[in-house]
DNA sequence: TATGAATGAGTCTTCATTCAT
DNA sequence: AATGAATGAAGACTCATTCAT
């Protein structure tokens, strides 16, 4: 099959994309996404053939969008930063975010969790590395990178959770950034 | 309500819990809690609204089970190692575990993440006690015994989410709780 | 399941039936039927999972009301007659009859031949053991008893495929009848 | 219509002559044809109206290829041999065959039977024929040749229609063909 | 209290057919 | 002639909830 309309595809995504950062994944329906887009039931599922369909090609946009800062942008110092201010800036992200609908595909079945778990071990990887590189250039301090990176990663995901749960407030996510930070940083 | 009448309650209590703890909130339907208790659909109706009602019955006991530790049944760096040692039997529970149905309620709609919150803040508050506690006695070294039971509890809240998600192993749980205790320990 | 409401079954059975004689399997829905028993949707599905569900229901109690005229009744030849009046009555039958269904049901997918194969190997059966009782009292000739009834089998299903496709008139069923019947006569 | 036409309606044909003989009159979609075709959904129905279309051109043409053996070509015993040798071949034939797919349009509504009717009129009337100048040549008897042909043609069509449920032997098929010629052969 | 048959709204999915380009 | 995106009607199936008994 070729392109289809590109742009007609695009509507339905962006729509999709809004239903499930407003009402999470559960709670969306082809139905919705008809009306929302307001294109016909057929017309829907010559583009997608479910409301996972969508959901994953949603999701893996946004994954694309979460780009690690360049290793070499900055000292490690820098570049950790740069990093936790992105997190921040997700933990904390109100309108249009896709948190709560990745937790609910997480838990809508097995076999659904690949994208928080790769989130996840892709965070431990590059935070191994940026300690690492900090301990060569003397600015930060570990005993064991990977076991700093995987506690971050913790801390991380606590507050993401939190957020989304029972809600945070952007002083205790800087305090723990802080914490983070002045850890890894030599004495 | 007569004796006969609070059995059958009972009756439909475990066989909910056992559903949800199986299934998770969002894929267990009234006729699913109505042939596992093996009772009358109208009869399920005498007792229970709906899905909601039952599921807050269970999480409702399931709260109270989760006793803190007695401040005064050891040193605080006793009660402390209790805690979390029961934070991490929670976290590594497999079967019989609330925590996918507890998390898929609170992302159900807004509203439902009570539950959540007050696990969440009561956990603070019982840690910033025993960290106090520790610093009377000298157990414990804290410049901010409130920031850093806020620490725990997002570390805590981490490897739960993870656990319930991408799954988690032993040595990873007892490899933070060393830190956290070892980061309070006076040195 | 108990047995919920017997007349309410029946009611739908009826219904079914009378639909699936008029339109054969495949133009019957379960909107038509839900519509020919004035019953709700959800309640059709009480009693049946699909279509293929009451036409099994349907056609089982159909088949069940083909009964071969008993051995014991009459002489060899008499029971022939009896039995032959019967298949002509089925062959000429017009309103309620299940056979265009039945040929349909036959088509629609494999797997679903055996009730036509059933009928065609009881026929056979019965009519081997037929005329060989007939060579017995000397009634019947035969130098194939097994063989004679197959073609008569053959023919039968031939006038039955017949008279529901371009229609076959009584005196030609008669004809062949005659037919069968001289042959098998002793001279 | 252009040559150009001509070719792309006949492939159109043929991709749905090979669909109708795999899946059957009901199953084969406009989609399916279009599928297999590679071409496009337009384009088809500027060649066809619909299935119903399709499946006229295509047995019409089936049709026309079942062609009489000369009645002149051979002693009317030896047309009458290849007649139903020709018989046998459609019945056994397994794959390409338009058979079931002829039962089902056959029995998808009133008004589609022709196509079978003609079929077995133009057998009696052919059969007739030959059973008659077999008389003249002293090669068959026969008391009544229509009757004999109607017989015959009721057997063939018993032989066709079990063939497409529950499947017939090849030996069988001959052991019928057998009987029907030792009885038109003069004594 | 208890039953379980009945309801009907809501979702999903497929397909013949049209129509602007 | 040809394309293929778009439509909407039709059909299947499920589930929370009610109600007469």
């Amino acid at each position: 099959m070729s392109e289809r309309s590109e742009s007609k595809k695009k509507l339905i995504f962006d729509c999709a994309r809004k239903l499930f950062s407003e009402r999470g994944y559960r709670d969306v329906t082809m139905s919705d996404v008809v009306e929302s887009a307001g294109i016909s039931r057929g017309g829907l599922y010559l583009y997608y053939t479910g409301t996972e369909d969508l959901f994953r090609d949603v999701i893996k946009e946004e994954m694309e969008s979460h780009v690690y800062p360049d290793a070499g942008s900055g000292s490690p110092a820098e570049v950790l930063a740069v990093f936790l201010r992105n997190c921040k800036k997700r933990i904390l992200k109100k309108s249009g975010s896709l948190e709560r609908a990745l937790y609910e595909y997480s838990f809508a079945g097995s076999g659904r969790e690949e994208y928080l778990k790769k989130e996840f071990d892709e965070g431990v990887s590059f935070l191994t590395g940026v300690i690492e590189m900090g301990m060569e250039t003397g600015e930060f301090t570990s005993s064991d990178p990977g076991g700093d990176a995987l506690n971050i990663m913790y801390i991380l995901e606590g507050m993401r959770i939190k957020a989304q749960t029972s809600g945070i407030r952007s002083a205790d996510v800087d305090s723990e950034i802080m914490h983070m930070i002045s850890r890894l940083a030599s004495s």
